[in-house]
This record gives C-alpha cells, sequence and structure tokens, in this order.
DNA sequence: ACATTTGTCAACCATTTGGTTAAACTAAAT
DNA sequence: ATTTAGTTTAACCAAATGGTTGACAAATGT
C-alpha cells in the first residue's frame, strides 16, 4: 500500500483548494472558485473547513509536509556530502518538474505572513540541520573541503536548486527561451547544479 | 545632480503604493490603505492613476527599472567575467539590503502573471544576455574556466545571489537564525557569493 | 477682477466576497 | 415507519472594496 489517496469530499475539497491557493494566492483566490473546481456548493467549504484562513491552512502544511521529507533527506541521511548533494538535487528537481507551483506557494506565502514559520518549526519532522553542520565541520577540518559554513553551503544548495524555478518567467525572459527549453534546461540541472557545487567546494 | 526625487502627488502616491504592494501584493493591498500611506483622500489614487491596475503597473516598473541597470552591468561591463560575478553580487547585496521587499515583489507578480514579462522586453535598458554569452563561451574555449554553458552559470549566478533573500523567512527557519544574525549572514555572502562561484568554475 | 482649468474631498454606489441559515435530502439505526 | 445524525443546497447577509460624483477650493491665465 502506498500513499494512495482516498477519495472523501475533505481531500476532494483540499486538492481544488491546492489548485486555486497555489495558483493565486491566498489573497486572490475565492472560495466560489474553489468551490466550482471542487463541483460542490460553496457552503460545503465552510462545512469542511470553517474559513478560508482555515483552508488554506490546510492546504499550506499539506504542501510543506511534501517537501520537508525531501530536506530531511539532505540533512540526516547516512551517506557522504557529496552523495547527499548529488541526491538532493536530482531528487528535488524531479519532484518540483512535477508540481510547478509548489516552491513559489510556500516561499510567497511564508513572505507574506513570516511569523507561519514558528507553526511549521513546532511541527514534527521540520528540518532539523544539525547533523548536516557536523558533517560539514568535518569535511573541512579533513581538509576534504574548502573552508566554508554549513550554514552558507546549505543556502547554496538550496538557492540554486529551488530559485530556478520560483525565478522562471524571468529566467526565460532574460534567456529568451521558451517552456519546452527551459524545461530541457532544468532537466540538465539535475546533474549540473551538484557538479557545480561540488566542484565549488572540493579541495 | 544625482538622481533626486521630486515631491510632487504622482511620487508621492508612487511611493506610498511601491510600499503597500511590495508588502502585501496586488491583490491584497487596499487603495484605501495606499491612500492613508499617501496622506490623501481615495479619489486622489483615481485621480492621478485611473485604477488600481494602472496604479500598479506604474509600482512594478518603477521596481523592475531600479534593478535592471544591475543586470545590465553583469552582462555588457568591460570587464572580465570573473570582475562580473565579483561586481555583481556585492552590489546586488548590499542593494537588496536596503530594498528586502524588492526582489519578492517582481518575483512573485511575474509568476502570477506571466505575460507580464513580455511586456518588459519591450522596454528598452532590458538586460540581453548576448555579450556575456560570447564571453563565457570564450573562456571555456581557452581553458579558463570549465565548460559550462553561458545560461546554467547566469542561473547559478542569480540564484545565489537573490534567493537567500526570496526565501529569507524559510531559511531563517531551518537554520534558526534571528534577523540580526541572518542579516550578518547575508553581508557576509557580498564576497562568499562570488568566491564560490569562481571556485566552481575556474580551472 | 474674472474665468477657466486643475486639484481635493466627503459622501455615495454597485459589485464582490466570505460567511450564514434554514430547509431539504440521504441513509443508517431504532 | 420513524427517528436521528450527517450532508447538501439555494437564498440570503453584512462588510469590504474599487471606483464615481458633485461640490468646493486653489491655482492659472487673461
Amino acid at each position: 500500500m502506498t500513499t494512495e489517496e482516498q477519495s472523501t469530499p475533505e481531500n476532494n475539497i483540499l486538492n481544488a483548494a491546492k489548485e486555486i491557493f497555489q495558483k493565486k494566492g491566498m489573497a486572490a483566490a475565492r472560495m466560489q472558485e474553489i468551490a466550482d473546481e471542487a463541483g460542490i456548493n460553496k457552503a460545503m467549504l465552510h462545512y469542511y473547513y470553517r474559513s478560508k484562513e482555515l483552508l488554506f491552512e490546510a492546504v499550506f502544511k499539506s504542501a510543506f509536509s511534501m517537501l520537508a521529507p525531501q530536506l530531511n533527506e539532505i540533512m540526516n541521511a547516512d551517506t557522504t556530502i557529496f552523495e547527499k548533494i548529488r541526491n538532493f538535487s536530482s531528487n528535488y528537481i524531479s519532484f518540483v518538474l512535477k508540481h510547478p507551483y509548489l516552491p513559489n506557494f510556500i516561499i510567497q506565502e511564508l513572505n507574506r505572513n513570516p511569523e507561519f514559520v514558528k507553526n511549521l518549526i513546532a511541527e514534527k519532522n521540520f528540518p532539523n540541520i544539525s547533523k548536516f553542520k557536523l558533517q560539514v565541520n568535518e569535511k573541512v577540518a579533513e581538509g576534504i573541503i574548502r573552508p566554508i559554513t554549513a550554514e552558507q553551503l546549505f543556502i547554496n544548495i538550496m538557492s540554486l536548486n529551488i530559485f530556478p524555478f520560483i525565478g522562471a518567467p524571468l529566467l526565460k525572459g532574460f534567456l529568451n527561451f521558451d517552456d519546452e527549453a527551459y524545461k530541457k534546461l532544468m532537466e540538465k540541472r539535475k546533474t549540473e547544479v551538484s557538479d557545480f557545487i561540488i566542484n565549488a567546494v572540493k579541495i
């Protein structure tokens, strides 16, 4: 049994809400539009999820929980740093190519309401960087990688993997690439990003 | 004479609108709030800028025109690639530390309305990558930098400089940093980012 | 001095929007 | 058959919102 999704009204609504919220953001999304997408009456939204705010929270947490495991992987897996970087880059890019609105949705709403992060941290499975930090410091001490703090390296890994999706409209414009060409570029990044990072830190 | 800003009603409104639009985004921003911020009657907004949509466009173009010159610099300056990367990283991070809402605002609204990019491309001063491309290809051919396409390198430079600001709330959460500590991290990135990139490409 | 344009405002308006209600429907339990 | 609990809907509501109007003041030109 895999993580198959039951077809309950709650799930039906949640999926419709995901679609709309992720495309338009909290403020621009309309309850009526979500109801239409779900093929139900608007009152049902309030019956199952009391308010727009609560429905949004459910969507947000569900979206975030799809990303958290991948971040935990890079933090806590029992592999070398280089393997972690390779795995994360490849897996993350594959994942986002399937869910293109997700990263922007998360980032956008966290910027709108930064206190929301505290909420997420309280959840179990919130990624913890401490193990990754030890590992980086160790490898720096051993002279295997150039001196760099774990924080900066972590930010760099996240930046190189996430930004190309969030900034896609802008980057497509600069590069004069259409959707097709840009997607090919992203495919290549599955390996190029990790090569880039590893070249940057390897001595 | 520098680019001093005249205190016309138009400018007054535009600045107030920038403040509100950048903090909340188009959909969540309220015309009344912009009027309050500008210290004028709501009807004045419509007198000077016919509609919310047009006021937003004015704000967006003004915001984008603050970033474009810096991008042109990395594309077209008469310096070596390494100097360009160093200059851009340092200048861009300094700039954004002063205007923290700007990058997220641009990215967020371009994602909301991707066709907007076509509008921007038509403007003069829209950054053009062709010169940078030639330069990268040349240096790769000369064996000075590792084989990489100009597009991928460009995306990497943009990602490493821009994402740490857009993703700040999330990254602060992961790293468990407060605003103060995070800002210090960004200060350090003025040089660390370019070192990282140069290490990644230099042979 | 007078007329005309330009700027400013409080009050108003039509529409949209999140949310509620009361009644109707369904299906299982008694 | 009747009760009961859960589900669904159309109609409704109050508040918020972008936008307008008409009266009035302040410049501006003649």
